[in-house]
DNA sequence: GGAGTAGTACTCGGATACATTGTGTCCGAGTTATCTAGG
DNA sequence: CCTAGATAACTCGGACACAATGTATCCGAGTACTACTCC
């Protein structure tokens, strides 16, 4: 199990938007870490179909945050990336075996499927516990320094 | 993020193991589900590297699980069919970014990367609770002659 | 001087290739059980 | 009848293909700004 590059860098991407003001093209916010413009481009285009980011078309366009940090969780970001299915697929294979009852939804009933959907739940809780906002204002309490950075590193 | 097939075979392999006594070829495990017997014998392989099962060769032979399934937890057939390493792999992007130290561990002090390491360790919290005895004595519970059958469908 | 218009630079968005990983299959090495022959 | 050896069947183990997904790139559609021309 492994979650893609790119939940690491939109997770960074919306940490630095809440950082400045206006839209910040994806070029630009590649620049910092030295990234695939294109790809990260390609990522963020998901933010926007979840409602996370509103891209800003043509001149001085780019992406900026859709809502208040303190309203997006990590979960948000990790599900618009990853998809909202949970990492554990029951194919209810005891369907098919001996005594399985194909009018039965395995996926409520096996005691796999209910355990491993218990720890899918705990990391989702976990994961929507924490907001944009909460690990900006945790970076920022580490190095004081790093959002001015951000903002002129980001300006054009 | 998603884990692969195997892990829901592997599971329920080792629960149907710990209803019988000898070993029970790969073969035999795969028939009851109607799983493609070769690749279920690769992923068991796993499950011996980990000391999860013992395997039996020649005729008469086949897996058996090594010790008693109450010190089998979840977690310990993930992370052998998985591998240890977490979802989340932090690049440490970070330290190619402005006022980033190539000389800190950013795996530890990025705000990002430690709250998705929390996340993964309250998921292994859950699966490192939960046995592969627990699991049975739910499956049992459930339907209580499900064993028997077991052990009859498994039976040379 | 001001307004309208054509042109230009910039940005997102999706369509298109490549690489990595998961999925599935096949055959050989080694072991056990069985059968056979000899004492 | 018992024993030793050869044979055959069975099973794991790893090497070898195929498919799906993640990664990366490129080009077109659309927008905002700029410069120019005309009134």
């Amino acid at each position: 199990m492994r979650l893609s590059q790119a939940v690491e860098w939109t997770l960074h991407s919306c940490v630095n938007l809440a950082w400045v003001q206006g839209p910040v093209p994806a070029a630009r916010l590649a620049r910092l870490y030295q990234l695939p413009a294109a790809y990260l481009n390609k990522q963020l285009q998901a933010l926007v179909r979840a409602d996370i980011l509103v891209s800003v078309p043509g001149a001085h366009g780019g992406f900026r945050l859709a809502r208040d940090p303190a309203d997006i969780s990590l979960l948000d970001v990790v599900v618009a990336v990853e998809g909202p299915e949970e990492a554990f697929r029951c194919t209810q294979i005891v369907q098919r075996g001996p005594g399985g009852d194909p009018n039965v939804d395995y996926r409520h009933f096996c005691a796999i499927a209910q355990s491993m959907r218990r720890a899918d739940l705990a990391w989702r809780r976990e994961l929507a516990a924490r907001t944009i906002a909460d690990v900006a204002a945790e970076a920022a309490r580490h190095s004081p320094d790093a959002p001015e950075r951000i903002r002129t590193a980001l300006a054009r």
